[in-house]
DNA sequence: AATGAATGAGGATTCATTCAT
DNA sequence: GATGAATGAATCCTCATTCAT
């Protein structure tokens, strides 16, 4: 039997390092999804199937799960980020931006418990790092003498809330989200994305 | 199927049946730890190993995960139910004694919050019963016309404390428990274990 | 979920997408000796073993038991269907193909008894697939008005005749399996394997 | 706490080497349901629930799975030595008989197969000698110059017809059995059970 | 740069067998 | 003599990670 020298299926299209950036968007929305639909111990593989891609293009992008969490969270934060920074931002109006992401993105919340998270002791100390940069946000707009000025009450209160952000619809969640927030007595601006 | 070989070293000593019962706490202790160190998906048989029993005695006791869980959770549940219906129990001495388990059971504020948990239906849904149950003790001895009087505000509220009940050390978790309330404007009684 | 510790030592060699059809048909072999050696109920892990791959391997190409199963009994069919769609194909001839499996093949055997197989549902159904498959490309070539010509009794000879193919030896089964035939009065090609 | 001295729950009554024989007959009758519903594997555990005793006493009437299987083929094989004893005895007599077990215990067939059973090399040694005891009541019967008279065709045909007794009810497997023996030319009295 | 097969450790689960009571 | 809990080896199966192509 002679051998194949070469392959008898085709091989995958290699479109070289375009695809790298379209192949990474594409996994960071899969783990978003995945992580939403099947908690944050998901299987990689589920990842990389849902975007696509091979096995291996998931671990070149996230050499680990923490970086795969990363990748999903980063742009929660830096959205708020965002939101805190523009010219005309309130208090108010980030915490608006928080909670469209504490309501839209499961991931999200379960980082901001991280700290809580037995097991998986990377993930924790990642999102310590999300979360101090997410409280930075809000500080920056915190009027003075506000209800939550005291230390430790901003961060426990964005936890809070975050838990109180549960059930399956949207409606519900956001219902939740504002029913947390006035029992806090805290007032929030509209709940909306911020930018792009 | 391949027969099982029998082993030539030494059995370990069987105690008998007398021992099912000390058996069976020492796996609720150990399961109640480990829970608490490597989250609700330990391994078992780390729960066995640490209980000093074998596999197998694991699963005659608790023929699934679901059923360590519960096994775990039952008491703290019942605690807060004979605290409320103590002849004098009051509702912030309910209280009191749901922040101290909260404050004293990882697991138990896992299970707080596990309708929010991906995966896992089958502890969601035992999880929600026991929620009701919790809700239902509280209710009982809620005074007409209280801060948390509305149809949703009291579980709401107790979702958002557990999610405040985070740190290392047993002080650091009543502090934050004990901010939250204060912070939900509730009063609550000493943070105490209800009866043996 | 406790995460899998890297392995210190070497990996073993990995020889790429290549190796799959080879590790395939190992595979199968190895399956087919084991299931011959030890019944269909040995354990995965040696059919593994046998072929020189790991688990994983084996689950990746047959995600169960029953796909394993199918996977070796597929080849013995189809060739029995093929000795039936031969141009020059007579009964005779046909029954000679199924005998030499029937001797070659003792996890053949086992599939066309598996409808009285206990428990392995699953199993069973497929066998019956295949069974009929057989009992198409024996009818195929079947003379009007041949001793097992009634609806009934070509199924149930095969099923006979494969009860009679006991023994250690080749030749012991061969000789059985023509007493077989005799006993039923039904005349057989040359017992052989059918094309390659 | 004081320590009992006694059990809390009552202890199952021991009714003393009376319950011996009657354990035994449950236990039987236990395993030859077991074995006919999930075969031969079956999960020894299985035979002593469904006989309601403990595990303990499967194992005190039969050391291993080989003794259960053996008990519940003694009976078969007995009933085909009394029918081939008795004063009367006719050869279609005695195949009459022998197909009645045939049609009703699944383990019998199983076990007049074991020979080729891969695997259980215990069972199946022990079960050539009850083949050969039922052999020897056959050919004590068989009149010279039958069809079956030549050294290996007796065996061989009850092993054929064993093949053809599948079907989920008794009627159809009795027709199979009654089909079976006329594929093979030999006459067959009622299919009975022997006695008592 | 992508693919996807292979590896193999680890965790879940079952069951034969023993033995204190 | 009976009970049934305990043991733990063996099997099944999953998935993180590597790597030839």
């Amino acid at each position: 039997m002679m051998e194949h020298t070469g392959r008898d299926g085709r091989r995958p299209a290699n479109d070289g390092p375009k695809a790298a950036a379209r192949n990474r968007a594409a996994l960071v929305t899969a783990a978003r999804e995945i992580f939403a639909e099947h908690g944050l111990e998901a299987p990689l593989s589920a990842i990389a199937r849902r975007a696509g891609v091979g096995q291996g293009v998931l671990y070149r992008h996230f050499p680990d799960r923490t970086a795969a969490v990363a990748a999903v969270l980063e742009e929660n934060v830096r959205q708020i980020e965002q939101a805190a920074e523009a010219e005309d931002a309130t208090f108010a109006g980030v915490l608006g931006v928080l909670t469209w992401h504490l309501i839209e993105s499961a991931a999200f919340i379960g980082l901001l418990h991280a700290d809580r998270a037995a097991g998986r002791s990377d993930i924790r100390a990642h999102a310590l790092g999300l979360s101090e940069r997410v409280e930075r946000a809000l500080r920056r707009r915190l009027p003075g003498g506000h209800r939550l000025s005291a230390v430790n009450d901003l961060v426990l209160s964005v936890a809070m809330v975050s838990a109180a952000v549960t059930g399956p619809t949207r409606e519900e969640r956001e219902r939740r989200a504002l029913a947390a927030w006035r029992l806090l007595g805290v007032e929030v601006g509209p709940v909306r994305a911020f930018g792009g």
